[in-house]
DNA sequence: AATAAAAAGCAACATTGTTGCAATTTAATA
DNA sequence: TATTAAATTGCAACAATGTTGCTTTTTATT
């Protein structure tokens, strides 16, 4: 998975290459795990105010870079999207949201299909999320 | 569905027969939806402190008369267990959990069974909550 | 260098949820 | 019925996450 470079995607998306908005992408990038903005406050607390980051996630998630996922806590958490599947105007993240019990991590299953739900004919499904808790791979003993 | 009376519920399970603890569990049993705090607060405001209902919420909980959903918003909602399924030592509330993004009512489909998913063998899972959001059928226009 | 738009900072606030402790109420017992 | 222990409640204080309005700063363009 080669990624794209973060100045670059900025640069596409229309945003400005601030400082942060730069760290906080490359960050997402690499980490590979679902990040809050309470993380993102402890890693870069010197580098932004809390609702600059609040903000960036916000814009990242509205171009359909990043997508939001509640957690099993309640928290909002953002992974990067699969280019192929989401756009500025439509997100498709319908993947499982693996949260780990130890570790607290949150990651993204993307290979793991969520199966067709048959919901009644007077339902109409827009968006749907998966969360499972458990322990990772990392937290197996 | 035949609904036990809420005393005798409380009473089973060794609660005290209180004004409010009565009135929050045959609210929760015959409303059908899964209730927040906030809600049970505007309905009960008089009857009883905002602690007070997040603790009637957490006390049932633990007995496994009611389950808790976070839902999409990541507010905590509860709703009646199926009391074939749940136990004070173990939850089994695997249905899916509709989200009206019009109305905002969040409900149980018990009648829908979340299909086994395959986790790679190095995770272990313990709980899952599949929400879906849509309209749901009051809100079919 | 001047400019307009975007981004950031700061303060104030809202909502949901938790904790500690004192006061009250319930239900069991004498 | 009076006593009592335990359960329940109320209140105050606090924590965490998230939002809004407004000013200032920075970026990119002209
Ligand atoms: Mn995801
Ligand atoms: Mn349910
Ligand atoms: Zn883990
Ligand atoms: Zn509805």
């Amino acid at each position: 998975m080669k990624m794209k470079k973060a100045t670059q995607i900025l640069n596409e998306l229309g945003f400005r290459k601030t400082e942060i908005r730069i760290k906080v992408l490359e960050y997402i990038q690499k980490i590979g795990k679902a990040v809050s903005q309470p993380e993102l406050e402890k890693k870069f607390n010197t580098l932004a105010d809390r609702v600059t980051l609040y903000r960036i996630l916000a814009a990242f998630e509205e171009k359909g870079l990043i997508h939001k996922i509640m957690d099993v806590h309640g928290v909002a958490r953002y992974a990067m999207c699969n280019e192929k599947h989401c756009t500025e105007h439509e997100h498709h993240d319908e993947h499982v949201h693996f949260n780990c019990t130890e570790c607290g991590d949150v990651v993204c299953l993307d290979s793991i299909k969520v199966p067709d739900i048959k919901l009644p004919k007077s339902f109409s499904l827009s968006r749907l999320n998966l969360n499972i808790e458990g322990t990772c791979d990392n937290c197996q003993k």
